[in-house]
DNA sequence: ACGCGGCCCTGGATGC
DNA sequence: TGCATCCAGGGCCGCG
């Protein structure tokens, strides 16, 4: 399910979480990507949610012993409700002293629950992440770098997350119709020119999927089970065989590592 | 370096 | 109705 709009979603969702402090918490799933760490209970126990960020599709809960990492993969979930009854899925579930429950829920099991302590930044699945696209770090000169560098289609470059995080494979077709470059062009073909319009439009697409509350094409959901509105919006992504709707070609399906990417064969070049 | 496929896992849609 | 097949917002690993 989710990219960086919808992590994002789901972060601004808990924030009438911050500063509570976790009480009881249960596990009832322990394989999921990586093993649920056997003592996450004991380690989250009476700690208090100083903070909460994100880093590409990581939410983080910074506790006051350490940070609670959340991954999405593709169906994963955050519920907060005040009544909780255990659902299909639900992996992890734990009480906080301001009367709210959350549960972490994912059919797929394609995501992950972490516990850091220490430096985050140091992790090793934190690492090797590209810079943020909301960040100083990333802009056109840092996007051309990137890019003279590789002979890969510049979805995959986008996919890759390390030019720039959080762009996955909703808002690389859509990004990449929003600058108007095919996604099969080989990332050192890209002009500065397209660079600086590639930058734009990954800020462009992304604030507004965020503005909308993400992309529901099936599983995602926010903390209280709403979809997301930027479905709407979509301009090339899921829209194979219909129309372009700036110019009125169609638009076309195509796979790349074994990825569905759509584009407009027109528009795109 | 790069392209490719497989794998983790569940469930919904589609087709025969 | 039932069964088989394909597909899905992610990401890691390994092969050639």
């Amino acid at each position: 399910m989710p990219e960086l709009p919808e992590v994002e979603t789901i972060k601004n969702g808990l924030g009438i979480c911050l500063n509570a402090t976790i009480l009881e918490s249960k596990v009832y799933n322990f394989q999921l990507r990586y093993p649920v760490p056997h003592n996450i209970s004991e380690l989250i126990h009476n700690r208090q949610i100083l903070e909460i960020t994100r880093r590409s599709k990581y939410l983080i809960l910074k506790l006051d012993n350490g940070f609670l990492l959340f991954h999405f993969g593709m169906t994963g979930r955050l519920n907060i409700t005040q009544h909780y009854r255990k659902e299909q899925h639900d992996h992890l579930v734990f009480a906080l002293d301001n009367g709210l429950i959350i549960s972490y829920n994912d059919s797929r099991k394609f995501g992950a629950i972490l516990w850091i302590d220490g430096v985050l930044e140091k992790h090793p699945l934190i690492k090797n992440l590209g810079v943020e696209p909301f960040s100083t770090a990333f802009n056109a000169e840092h996007l051309y770098n990137k890019c003279l560098i590789r002979k890969i289609p510049i979805k995959q470059l986008f996919m890759e997350g390390k030019a720039v995080v959080g762009v996955g494979n909703i808002y690389s077709s859509e990004v990449l119709f929003d600058a108007r470059i095919h996604p099969t062009r080989l990332a050192n073909t890209i002009t500065s020119k397209e660079c600086k319009q590639l930058y734009q439009s990954v800020q462009a697409i992304l604030s507004k999927a965020i503005k909308a509350g993400g992309t529901t094409i099936k599983d995602f959901r926010n903390h209280e089970g709403n979809l997301g509105y930027f479905t709407q919006q979509l301009m090339v992504y899921g829209r194979d065989g219909q129309h372009c709707l700036l110019c009125h070609s169609v638009i076309i399906k195509i796979t790349q590592n074994n990825r569905s990417s759509y584009y407009c064969s027109k528009c795109q070049v």
